[in-house]
DNA sequence: CCAAAAGTGTTCAGCTTACACCCATGA
DNA sequence: TCATGGGTGTAAGCTGAACACTTTTGG
């Protein structure tokens, strides 16, 4: 019976993930600056090795976790990497994961521990490997997610205002959008909980605070709605 | 050096692929028919395990070069399954692809030789492990990229009519089409080439055949087209 | 001449885009 | 009182959806 399988390869598997956040404006990632060997120094996404007793989920919802403290991140596998020399020391295949998190709630002690750090898009430095590519598909991927599906929402805080919700998709698509029509849409789609608040950190006037309603977000869905910006 | 990595486990990998096709007014997807264990008689998907020496990528073009004997058929990744027991022989971790191929031109021999067969999707059968919900999640990805990008014309010969484009695009999204919208959003896109031939084998009046012109399309999407129907 | 499929235009509604000024407030 | 960011409406163009009849031709 095992004879079936025992001919074949069997390889290590890695899951790394491309962990998303945004403050002061910025889409950033969380990464790395390697503190044990191999590639001392060097910059890497979050990432580790496939154990025998978990699902590829479970094993970047593990290393998330461990990283940063956090449970339920919104989280999707990205895609495979198998080129033959992607890590020069061994034959790795890496199973990519992305995550979307709220900057403002994370361990910030195990963050340090590990030597991550929140690194603007633009600032991304050279990583080991494929990892620029592999950050640059999770990218590409969520800005088409962004387009069709409100997943953006995962990386404000629970209540957020306009102004910051439209600086996010303005970082995500790298465009201005106008005020007015952005407003319009989002509103009128009707999934955002005015939570009749105005924080007053970034005016004098003050911003409503809203909310979104993911209840009324799937009512939508089911009657054939389709979020896109 | 090597120590790094090996106190990690290894594991199976397998590439499973889906392929669908077009033919008399159906999507179809070819599978197996099982001649050999484990699961003898059983349905499957194509499949095979990935080899020391090649990427996935390679994996998946030899497996379906293998079956089908064609080669620069449209393919790509779509999702890593790892359910601890999905394959209850051993622990397997499945990355499935999924191709669309024209079901005029592959080599009968070889996929009769393999007890492939063409199953329109109403009829798709138990199939073993999770093939089911990986040839579940390929249809969603299908239906998803068809909306916005025009890999349809992957599953039709070089020439086709637009009935048949139409058809195609109503199997895809199981529904239909009004007639005189369909033509005008296809045709004033402008990547279709008329070429001035009618075929005749569905009707005495003929239809015009049409070529998919790629290089008009690319020229479109550089200038930020977006195909959607 | 007729059955069967191919081909063809117009109208209306809703959505997208472009665009400029007043409001509220703390310092 | 003023500087700063927050909030608001309307018109024009475009796109998507609904809808029915004529054309071609082999048998």
């Amino acid at each position: 019976m095992t004879d079936f399988y025992s001919i074949n390869s069997k390889f290590y598997l890695a899951v790394d993930c491309i962990i998303f956040g945004f403050s002061e404006g910025e889409l950033k990632v969380l990464l790395i600056k390697r503190n044990l060997e191999p590639a001392f120094g060097d910059w890497s996404l979050v990432g580790g090795f496939l154990k025998q007793d978990e699902t590829l989920d479970q094993a970047a919802k593990r290393i998330l976790f461990n990283l940063t403290g956090l449970d339920h991140v919104f989280m999707e596998q990205l895609h495979s990497f198998s080129q033959i020399d992607r890590d020069p020391g061994e034959r790795v295949i890496s199973v990519a994961y992305y995550a979307l998190m709220k900057t403002s709630d994370y361990d910030k002690k195990l963050v340090t521990k590990h030597n991550a750090h929140w690194i603007k898009l633009e600032e991304i430095p050279k990583l080991i490997f494929d990892h620029n590519e592999i950050l640059e598909t999770a990218l590409m991927k969520l800005r088409r997610k962004s387009g069709t599906q409100p997943i953006g929402f995962e990386l404000l805080p629970k209540e957020f205002t306009l102004p910051q919700l439209q600086e996010l998709y303005e970082a995500i698509f790298q465009k201005k959008f106008d005020k007015r029509n952005f407003r319009k849409k989002i509103l009128t789609a009707g999934f955002l909980k005015n939570l009749e608040i105005k924080d007053k950190s970034n005016s004098r006037k003050g911003a409503y605070l809203y909310k979104f309603d993911s209840k009324k977000y799937n009512a939508l869905v089911k009657k054939g709605y389709n979020f896109s910006v």
